[in-house]
DNA sequence: TGTACATCAGTGAACGCGCGTTCACTGATGTAC
DNA sequence: TGTACATCAGTGAACGCGCGTTCACTGATGTAC
């Protein structure tokens, strides 16, 4: 039997496929519009199932958009992961490390914002705010780290002058994330050429 | 005559005063909340008026975020301006600024994200986009100058290397956007002790 | 000076819509006997 | 091997809500004569 839209009743005991499928079809929203693009019947529609089916695998909205929230920092690690394992020296690693996460940020601008967005700590559900938070935070230091062996790496090198990697790694990120978002807010603001360099150079201290 | 909230209806002629009311309860919505908090309605109550009210002085939901938005810019500038004017040298100044910056972003991040957010290039709306775009990067070209002249006293006093003001303002503009929102959006973090002055010290190319 | 009238600053009711969530249900499918 | 039955993977209708927006209106106030 199938759905008014054609899709396929998962058989017997596959039922947990529809989570997957949920999580794309929300994802697919999320990268054509904005966060509140994201509605539970929106995201329903989308994949090709009733409204109700998705309580059988989400309590409610929220849950859906942090489980995006999961796949895109795995996602974002494995970019940042492939990228600092192109060939090269450190510096040239650091570098397409870098590049990556900006290219995550400006391809999937609803995806990154969802990732670094402040809905985490939004006033709504409150009392579950906390857990998530922590949860997402523990999924982004996985990415975080990445950029911390990057650096690291570097200093190793004598490439940068960096005592602290981590401390480092964090104004490092904190620069790229301005960058990603500033980049795309004010899109008409006359960015100076080179920026990305300028801001890669100075925050991991890289040395000529 | 008063409103069910006792609000006095102005006089005649004093109609425009409304449009004042709307953009400040818009604003204490906005800093109390998201901004989907500021639905029309939200405005309407939060401003001792029925919801039609607004029409006269508003032609849409998003006029009213825009207004909020100049209004927002206008406050910043004045901030940062305030904070160049304040005792001290070069660099002092050019700290007290980004510190007001953060400062602005932390106290208000509601009104804070709606400036910085990418509300202004969102799929609604679309053939308004550009002429809000270019008024909000306008109002926001204020502020930024604030952060261009502060950069350019230091190299002017040697405490600085910048050779070029403008370019090194939009790193550390990116660099303090960046840790602002971040700092709010991953509060669980382990953000490095002096991370503030990391930032600030080495997009501006502050010498020691 | 009085008064009719135009205008101003809003109100109040109503519309259609999409939303999150609930409830009872349905029909296919695997399983126990 | 056949069949009754429990379970699974959903459906379909309905709810109450807040939303943006429209429409016709109301009552106070200033102004022209």
């Amino acid at each position: 039997m199938t759905t008014s839209k054609g899709r396929e009743r998962n058989k017997r005991g596959e039922g947990a496929q529809l989570r997957e499928e949920i999580v794309a079809a929300a994802t697919r929203l999320l990268d054509g519009g904005t966060e509140q693009s994201v509605t539970l019947r929106a995201v329903a529609r989308e994949a090709g199932i009733t409204a109700p089916s998705i309580y059988s695998h989400f309590a409610d909205r929220e849950s859906i958009l942090l489980a995006v929230a999961q796949h895109g920092f795995a996602e974002l690690e494995g970019l940042l992961r492939e990228a600092s394992a192109g060939s090269g020296d450190a510096v040239e690693q650091l570098r397409a490390v870098c590049a990556a996460y900006l290219d995550f940020a400006e391809r999937w601008p609803g995806r990154y914002r969802t990732l670094f967005g402040a809905a985490w700590d939004a006033p709504k559900s409150v009392e579950r705010v906390p857990e998530l938070a922590a949860e997402v935070d523990l999924l982004g230091m996985g990415a975080f780290g990445v950029l911390v062996e990057a650096v690291a790496d570097c200093a190793a090198a004598g490439q940068s002058a960096s005592k602290d990697p981590a401390a480092d790694a964090a104004a490092l990120w904190v620069g790229l994330h301005g960058f990603a978002q500033l980049r795309t807010a004010a899109s008409l603001f006359p960015w100076p050429d080179g920026l990305f360099a300028t801001i890669v150079d100075r925050l991991a201290l890289l040395q000529d």
